[in-house]
This record gives C-alpha cells, sequence and structure tokens, in this order.
DNA sequence: TTGAAAGCGATACCAT
DNA sequence: ATGGTATCGCTTTCAA
C-alpha cells in the first residue's frame, strides 16, 4: 500500500516522531531556545541530521514575521557603474540585515516586465532602474514600496533618488571652454525617447558659454558603443575638439576610438565622462568626469526603502539627491 | 474598545469581507483563474487596491512549493571577476526562473560565517566562493546543496567547480621564456595560508622550463594591491624582467606600479595575469593573461546546484572543470 | 521540561 | 460561479 520511492519533504513532524518527542521541542532544539533537557536536546538534533532535515522558510516566515528582502533592479551589473551602485545597494542592506534579490534586466524593457512581476511577489520592497511607464509598474507592484534612481517619478506613487549633475556639467562645459574648446560634442545614451536630462544640462550649459547646440550621437551604453559613436561623430564633425559624454563607460570607450582615429587625449581631443567610476581611474590617460557618489545612490535607495516599509518618515524629495561635480584628470 | 491605530498586516480575509466574498474568490480573482464572474472579480480587485492588499509571499510559497531561490556568495563584488562570474549566475538562474539573493561577503572570514548563516535560512541552495573549514559550512548548511567555486572539497560533501590552469600556465610561461625571459616572478594572492594552486601550476611551470624558483610577492587581490607588490618584488629583485600574476586585478596593479617605476611594459618588463577579464582589454597595454571562461563558472555551478536540488543525476568532477588557456596581447 | 492546540496567510479540492 | 474545509510547516501560548 505504501507508495514506494515517493520523495517527500522531511517536516518537523517527521523529526519529532524520529526523536520520540513533539514538535515544539523539536522547535526548541533547533532555535537554541531554553527549556530544554540536554540529552533531549541532542536526540533531537541527531534526528534532524539523520533524515537531512532542513525547516522551511516559508513556514518559518509566516510565523516570525522578521526576514525582510528587497529587490534589486539592475540594467546590466557588468556596466561597472551599476557594479558600484549595486555594491552599496548590497551593503546598506547587509547593515540592516535585509536580504538582496538581484535581478539585471538586460538592459531590455520586455524583460523588465516579466523580471518586475516575478520580483514583487517575492520581496518587500524594490528599488533601482525602471523604464517602463508608471502605470504599468505601479499595475504590478500594487502598493509595494518602490524607489526609483535616477528617473522621475510623475504620479508622486514612488521615491525617487535623483542625479544633480547641472552645476557639474557646467563647470565641465565651462573648464573645456576656457582650455579654448569651442567645437564641443556630446555622446548622448541610445534611449529611443527624446534625449537625456544630462544632454539638458549640456545644451544649458553649452548655451551659458554663448556657445549654442554642439553636435550630439548616440551611443550604446558600452566601451564598444562609445567607440563607434566617437567615430561616427567625428566622421561629420572633424572640428570638434571636445566631447562630453552620458556617462564613463561611453567615455572609455571614446579615448579608444580617438587612439584608433589618431587623436591624442586630451591633446587633440578632451573627453570628459559623467559617473565618475573606479575604472576611470585605471584607462590612459585617466579619465576626467563630473562625479557622482555612486554609493550614496545605493545606500539612500535601500534607505528610503526602510523608511518606506516601517511607514516611517520618509525622505523628501529635496534629501533624496545626488549632486555631481567635476573631477579633473587627464584626459581633459 | 477597538484598538485604534494598530496596524495590522491585511491579509486575503480582509478583502473578502470588504468584497462580500469568500477568500477563495479573492483568491481566483487575484490570480486569473477562470470560474468567476467578471463582475465580481473586478469588485473584489477594486477591494483589494483600496486595501492596499498585498498576497504573502511565505503563505503563498507554503502552499505552492514553486519558487526557488539560490544564494550566491560573492567575496567582493567590485572586483571585476567576481562581478563576472555573478553576472553569469545572474543569467542562469533567471533562465531557469530561479531568484539569486546575493551576499558579498566582504573579503572577510568573519562576515563570511555569519552570512552563510543568513543566506541558508533563506534559499534552496548556495553556490559560491567560501573560505571557512568544510566543517563549519556544513554545520550551517545542514544538508543544503551547496557548489563551491574554485575550491577544492576534501571532504567530498559539496560540489565543486574547479579551475585547471596547469597547461594554460605554463604555455605562459613557455612563451615567457620564448621571448627570452629568465628572470621570472609571481605576484601570488594574499591569503595568510599556504601559497596558492596558481603558484604551484607556476612553481612546476618554472621547473619545466629548467628555470629553478622564481621570487614571489604576495600582493592583495586589488589594484593598489598589485601596484604595491610589484614594486616590491622589484626592489628586491631588480633583475625580474617578466611577472605572472594570480590575478587579473593584481596584474593590471602592476601595469601601473611599472610605469611609475619607469618600467615600460612589455619592453622592460613582460606581464601576463590570471582570468581574462574584459577589464584587462580596457588599459594600456592590453593585458595578456591565462583566461578563463568566467561565465562558465557561474553558469556551471548554477546548473549543478539545479541537478542537485532535483536529485537528477548531478555533474561528476570530471564535468565541473573550466580550462584556461593562454591569451596574448599586448603586455607579454 | 514537555506537549496540546491555535494560529500565521494563502491555495486546492470538493461540494453546491 | 461560489463557498467550506483541509492543508502547507512552523512557532507561540498556555497547560500540565
Amino acid at each position: 500500500m505504501s507508495s514506494g520511492t515517493e520523495s517527500r519533504r522531511v517536516t518537523i513532524h517527521d523529526v519529532a516522531r524520529a526523536a520520540g518527542v513533539s514538535r515544539q521541542t523539536v522547535s526548541r532544539a533547533l532555535n537554541d531556545k531554553g527549556e530544554i533537557d540536554d540529552s533531549t536536546k541532542q536526540r533531537v538534533l541527531d534526528a534532524a541530521l539523520a533524515l537531512r532535515y532542513r525547516p522551511s522558510r516559508f513556514a518559518r516566515g509566516l510565523v516570525r514575521q522578521d526576514t525582510i528582502s528587497v529587490g534589486l533592479l539592475i540594467p546590466d551589473l557588468l556596466n561597472p557603474f551599476f557594479t558600484e551602485v549595486a555594491a552599496a545597494a548590497l551593503e546598506a542592506a547587509r547593515a540592516r540585515g535585509w536580504h538582496v534579490v538581484v535581478y539585471d534586466t538586460a538592459d531590455s524593457a520586455e524583460e523588465e516586465l516579466g523580471t518586475l512581476r516575478m520580483v514583487t511577489s517575492q520581496v518587500d520592497a524594490v528599488v533601482g532602474y525602471f523604464t517602463r511607464p508608471e502605470a504599468e509598474i505601479e499595475q504590478v507592484a500594487r502598493g509595494l514600496p518602490v524607489v526609483l534612481i535616477d528617473r522621475e517619478d510623475g504620479t508622486g506613487r514612488f521615491s525617487s533618488i535623483r542625479i544633480d549633475g547641472r552645476d557639474g556639467v557646467k563647470a565641465a562645459i565651462s573648464h573645456l571652454v576656457e582650455s579654448g574648446h569651442r567645437r564641443i560634442g556630446m555622446l548622448d545614451h541610445d534611449a529611443r525617447t527624446e534625449p537625456s536630462l544630462r544632454h539638458t544640462w549640456f545644451a544649458d550649459a553649452m548655451a551659458a558659454c554663448g556657445l549654442g547646440e554642439g553636435p550630439v550621437c548616440r551611443a550604446d551604453q558600452s566601451v564598444e558603443g562609445g567607440e563607434g559613436a566617437l567615430e561616427n561623430l567625428l566622421t561629420h564633425h572633424p572640428d570638434v575638439t571636445a566631447v562630453f559624454t552620458f556617462n564613463d563607460i561611453i567615455a572609455i570607450g571614446a579615448l579608444r576610438g580617438a587612439r584608433r582615429l589618431g587623436r591624442r587625449v586630451p591633446r587633440d581631443l578632451a573627453v570628459i565622462g559623467f559617473d565618475g567610476v573606479r575604472l576611470g581611474t585605471l584607462v590612459e590617460p585617466q579619465l576626467s568626469s563630473v562625479a557622482l557618489d555612486i554609493r550614496r545612490l545605493g545606500a539612500l535607495a535601500v534607505e528610503q526603502a526602510a523608511r518606506l516599509l516601517t511607514g516611517s518618515s520618509p525622505l523628501g524629495p529635496d534629501d533624496l539627491v545626488t549632486l555631481a561635480e567635476l573631477r579633473l584628470r587627464e584626459s581633459a
């Protein structure tokens, strides 16, 4: 009559039976509570070991409402900027004893929705990078605390960590102009939609210096993307002597592209990136950049998630900002 | 008599009451099962929204035994090698619909034990890098599937993904010798314990070339570590003309150190790393390296975890290997 | 020191 | 189409 090879889960009940005690006693032994005889405890532990018993995290979580986990959405973990954000978030979470479930959305909006659906069912809050419209996010988040990084939220439903690079970019362009540059281009990111905020800062800074719009090329967020975009830019605008880029990865690609085109940096071409990733100090020449406190970005996101979760005075927009400042090294 | 501001969790029961239906009907509405009237469904959905209801992931997990999550232990996410391993593991996991809980053990053995304790209670399997003794790991893992990366397991209790760089390192040293180098040093890693396996390969390769032991310096696994170690090495052994390093990060540090010492690479000093991280192609000169299929490392780990979990013919030691091969670029 | 019973919050199965 | 009831595996509360 018995079903033979069927492999049921080993439960606390099985251990109890094997040790000849009740379930509660097993629980006591396993959780190191007092109120239990040493010999009993040992017997239970042995039984548990013999049966390869593992408590169900679900059952346990159901009863002790403690463990918190937060989902982290990252567009591309291999992009060193996002790596740094992730590392910072991880650290902030560990300080709180939180678990972090990481999802690499692979820079794809389709992936993102599926991922979002998946993550929201398994975490207490979500932080990170989102590209889908607010309404869509809300539809799957369903009241779950959400913290966007580097993305405005028109609806006011979500928290968002803002990056304010206006002054930093202005400083960068001013520096270039003071160094004698007049034809300054930009390598913007590749989004199919409107130009980036960083482009707006660039355009404003150019205007403030009385320069009018500079030429812009779109670049994929990768070294190769930056390399190609620079060649593209210089082909159409050979008179350009300086470029500002959407981020450091693209800038590093530009450095490479310049080398291939035989343009010396910074002599023939000045390059200023945006982000301030550590990688920028490893390349030759070292990259000048409008630098962010990247770790703060990740830490702030987790901090805000924590406040949202406990309902305790969430940070306001004025606190959820990171300012960028010009960090001059060798490339400009 | 009512308790006022107390904030209980909103359960399916509350929604049911609010919508004037039973719990099962709520469940149907939320999970898009059929067998429910459209108007009822809408009413339930509205109620759920109004109450900001979110199903408990624990309760849900308890009854539908599907969602699987795996813990990933990484010593230092900012080290680009580990970043690549993590990205690969993430990708392999997503292909299976698994969740990945990532922990950065911050290169600290103390952190690791606490982390391990934390992670094991929240996942169905653990993969990654471990430094604690097997017995300790087992004590907290308690029968949980564990896959070690780049670490032998004496006990046979765990699976381990091996790296076999013997031939690759031999090829590297041979190449150096053929290029005329005789004094070849190594920058080994900084573990307090015995020399690394990679050092053994180095020593054997040296012997095979009839060269005897080369000088060795320990280096912290960071660019700064490699930089300092190289200066250290060259100070004590100025006649060294080539170095092999424990990994690429250290090698990149060595590149920097060489530059600071006024040694041109590869003319005055040849450098060969180990790993083959993408970063190696971004530095000047591009790094030669005994390269691994890093993505395979992460993918294999997850694959094996999957087999262990389902009990279906786990891969044997012969399959759990990644070979390294010499990839020559500019630094040697 | 130990055990019996009552949840925790959801879904599945079986009636109706 | 909808509701009742059992159940998932564990911890907590209260008696004994």
